[in-house]
DNA sequence: TATGAATGAGACTTCATTCAT
DNA sequence: AATGAATGAAGTCTCATTCAT
């Protein structure tokens, strides 16, 4: 009756938090999920640890996500949010294409490279529909973001092409990381070559 | 949520099959996992289930395998395998580097595309140490495969740019299969137009 | 997800037991949840609890039967065939029908005084979508067979007479069992009357 | 599978509501529950559950009632109440037996019928000591009081026949509720047949 | 060697009840 | 008096793994 992931409506926080004490009560079990997973992996993932570590009862837990899945998705929120939110920003303060790109592929080191092993686990969420459907629609979010900068700037096929090269870049970073590399620094120029490379009219044929 | 994989000591098949029923057997139980994982997904991959549908009992599964981990290592490597074999044979065979590259490429487009729930999925392993070496190593002689490739045609830096355009192709195809695409022959140009630009010359700042 | 009585598919025991050991291991299961809530009630009757009893672990129980309910259903159903199959054979061998009706009696009062704690508790089964399908069965499989018999000698109006005549037995064996009576042979006599009373024609007025 | 009820010391409401109220806020939480068995069912029938719709919060529920099962209690005793008042007072104003008993089992099919779900489900409240005392107390008082109009208007052996005719009438019209009669008018001739028929003096064996 | 019944730790989740505010 | 966040014991159920046959 328990287990295997349901597919659940309930991804979903149970109470918009209007209290600053459940407010705090959230963010402490979302980030208490984070540091577990970061630090012992999705398989210490449970939600009386979670609970414990955020220093709650497992009851209070349940008071606050409807189920273990609303915690992770609300995680998966948080993360991609702050990277959401500083990707827009990149696109709509940037004078030209140039710094747009420039800087969100920034955006994506620093979120990458700020929490490495939060950033990795992530992209391998335990598949389940809900996550799935959670997981797609911030995906999407991003394709969308950089299409619509790189419609903005004159550059066809924006929708395919925004969403290779979000992916492109995602590759990289995340090969990077599984690699042990730490340097953002180092990685920084390579993806921006290969962007831009992409973004380069092709050459004719001779 | 994940059925959380104990920790094994080795992720190796209990015994090197010396007889022809023996391969049959392991063959079969990998095989099983394989179209649980593409059909039903990781939730529904329990060793009972994967005996079962190889037909055998639960007990000769761990007389082949000392665990569950051992049975998802040998899937990787199978799978992995294939695709080694063919990006090696694309390099030994292939004339000069452009060639080489495209049937680098379509190797892999056919691995994802030839059973893309599996090669999706197995992009998702849950992890755990001694997978997570498994996966380390395979990807690594994938990425020195290229790299000599590159070096042999006289490509400076090859290793950090093969292991660069390696994941640069890998997060393209992933996230083109993520989002549902079937059509790997709308794929492979965007992707070899992405290598070529990425192995261009860096057109000086002049 | 787990709790809360889910409207089961799943009221049948997971193995046709074919091998002895298995058709002991259920019996086993079934008899110490007859025990448990004979004597400490349903709050008592924990699957844990069952199982132990039973000298079974907890996994073992969930071999045989897919979930509590599903326990509880065979138990009901083992309890209430021992009383279909006394009640048919007295419908069968009976020459005529006060007999028939005198051994249906008998055999009502010998299933509940034989163990009067058990017998009383499942008339009080917590409802849940498919416990109440296998109840609502049981009772009409009693009723159609005492509407049978009516039928048989000539009664009018058997289907609700009959249902009535095991209702209004039912009432009086519970409410005296309740009541802590436990002398079925002054039951009896009691029983009889009511049930030859109602059978007799209705005296006209006047 | 039932919410355990947690034996508590007393079954009594915590105050005797001295002020209006408080009288209507016991009053707004075992309506509240009510409605809660009725449409939903015991497994529904929490206590946060039940303050929420009574529109209070679970600590006031506590105020008034020192445990789940106390409410419980008093839910039984206001319907139990309801039905007691009713028979009481057909039996006073009667002139003679025959209209007494007619309006007794009148006030019960008001009783079962007027809030089906809610007789039905309060027939089967999950036992435990205080409130199988309850139960026990009111069907007492309830046997009494047929008892007395037995007495009253001259029928022998009063007690245990008194007992008789109630549980059969609750026998018959607990069935009728269960296999979903709605019709009382249908069911009150069968049961006044049934009464008169077993108050009728037994017949010589001649 | 093969079988599959048995094991049991441990996961998720609920809900009666308390108590600081 | 009222609130409702917090508690945590306890329940159901799964599944990797073992071992007697």
């Amino acid at each position: 009756m328990v287990p295997s992931i349901a597919a659940a409506s309930h991804a979903e926080p149970r109470k918009r938090p209007s209290q600053a004490r459940s407010i705090a009560a959230v963010a402490a079990m979302v980030e208490a999920a984070a540091r577990i997973i970061e630090t012992r992996g999705w398989a210490a993932l449970t939600t009386n640890h979670v609970a414990e570590r955020a220093g709650f009862s497992i009851g209070s837990l349940y008071q606050y996500f409807p189920s273990k899945e609303a915690l992770l998705a609300e995680l998966l929120r948080r993360e991609r949010a702050q990277l959401l939110r500083e990707v827009r920003q990149a696109t709509e303060t940037a004078a030209s294409l140039a710094p747009a790109i420039e800087q969100c592929i920034a955006a994506g080191l620093r979120h990458q490279f700020g929490r490495p092993a939060l950033a990795l686990a992530l992209e391998y969420v335990p598949a389940s529909l809900a996550m799935h459907q959670e997981d797609t629609v911030l995906r999407q979010a991003l394709d969308r973001q950089l299409a619509a900068v790189l419609a903005r700037h004159g550059v066809a096929g924006s929708a395919t092409l925004a969403a290779d090269l979000v992916a492109l870049c995602r590759g990289m970073i995340d090969a990077a990381a599984l690699r042990g590399e730490t340097d953002a620094a180092a990685l920084l120029p390579r993806l921006l070559r290969a962007v831009r490379a992409v973004l380069q009219p092709v050459p004719g044929p001779q």
